[in-house]
DNA sequence: TTAATATATATGTATTATACATGTATTTAG
DNA sequence: CTAAATACATGTATAATACATATATATTAA
C-alpha cells in the first residue's frame, strides 16, 4: 500500500476540500451552539486543567499553541465567571497559576453533557468501528506538525 | 456492530475532543497560511463557481450554508480583487450572478498547489488506504446535518 | 552587587469570519 | 395596483486570534 505522498493527486484534492469544509462547518457549530458559557477555547482549557495541576498562561499556551497574549484572554474570562482561580506562582513573582474552581468543573460537565448529545446526534449513522477509526485518524493529524 | 449512538461513552468524548482540537488548529493553520490572496472561504467559492455555472447570492449562501450578508461579504471580496465577475440576472433585477474569472482560476490554481502541498506533508505518513477511509468519513460528517 | 537582558503576563490594536438587524430595490401574490 | 415577500448590501456586534508594546520580576554577567 503505497503512502498517500505517492498517491492519487485526485483524493488528496478531495482531502483539501472536504477539511476545508469540515472546519468552516465545525466552526460555526462551535459558535451557534454557545453550550452554556463555555466557548471552544474555555472547553479545551477546563478540559486540561480537570487532569492536571496549576499551570501558568506560558504553560497553557504551549500546550495548545496560542500565542500567549490569546491564551492570557481566554484565562482571563474564565477566571472573569469563576471557573478558574488564580493562585500565586510560588516560584515566579511575574507569573500566576490557574486551577478549575467546582464551578468551573460544573460547568465542563453541563458542556459536556450538551456536547456529547450534539456528537450523538452527528455520529447517529455510524458504526463504532466507523467513531473509531474517525477518532484515530484525527488524532493522527491533531498531531502532526 | 452497534451504532455510535449505543456505544462507548468514552470514545464519544474523545472524538468531541479530538474535533475540538481539529478545528482550532485547522482553524489557525488556515489563517497562518494565507496561501497567496486566497483565504479558506474565497478557495471554497472559487472551486465551487470554476465547476459550475454563474451563481447569485443566495443560492452561495445555500450551498455554503452561510448567512446571505456574509456570502455577499466574502463575494465583494472576491469581486474586489478581480476574481469573480458580477453579471446582472436577467431574471431578476434584484440579484446578480457571479462567475470566476481567468484571473480567479489562476489564483485558485495557485493556492490549490499550495495546498495540496501543505496537504501532501501533513499526510506524509498515512496510506493510501487510511487517507481514503478518512475522506469518506470527513465527507459523511460534512453532509451530516 | 548592580546593571543589562530575558521572561511572564497584560493590554492595545488590527484582522478575519461570522450572524443578526435593517434598509432599499424589485418581484410576486391577491 | 397595492401588500407582502425576496435578494442583496450595509451597519453593528461578537469571537478568536496574532503581533506590538508595556510592566514587573527574574536571571546573568561584570
Amino acid at each position: 500500500m503505497g503512502r498517500v505522498n505517492e498517491m492519487n493527486q485526485e483524493l488528496i484534492e478531495k482531502l483539501d476540500l472536504e477539511m476545508a469544509m469540515l472546519i468552516r462547518k465545525a466552526s460555526s457549530m462551535a459558535v451557534e451552539k454557545r453550550l452554556g458559557n463555555l466557548d471552544r477555547s474555555g472547553y479545551l482549557i477546563l478540559h486540561y486543567l480537570s487532569r492536571r495541576s496549576s499551570q501558568g498562561i506560558k504553560a497553557l499556551a504551549e500546550e495548545f499553541r496560542l500565542d500567549a497574549s490569546t491564551m492570557s484572554r481566554q484565562i482571563a474570562a474564565l477566571e472573569g465567571k469563576g471557573y478558574v482561580e488564580r493562585l500565586p506562582d510560588p516560584n515566579d513573582g511575574r507569573a500566576s497559576l490557574f486551577q478549575i474552581t467546582d464551578l468551573g468543573s460544573l460547568e465542563f460537565s453541563k458542556a459536556k453533557e450538551a456536547r456529547i448529545h450534539r456528537f450523538h446526534e452527528l455520529f447517529e449513522s455510524w458504526t463504532e468501528e466507523e467513531g473509531l477509526q474517525f477518532m484515530e485518524l484525527i488524532g493522527r493529524l491533531n498531531r502532526a506538525d
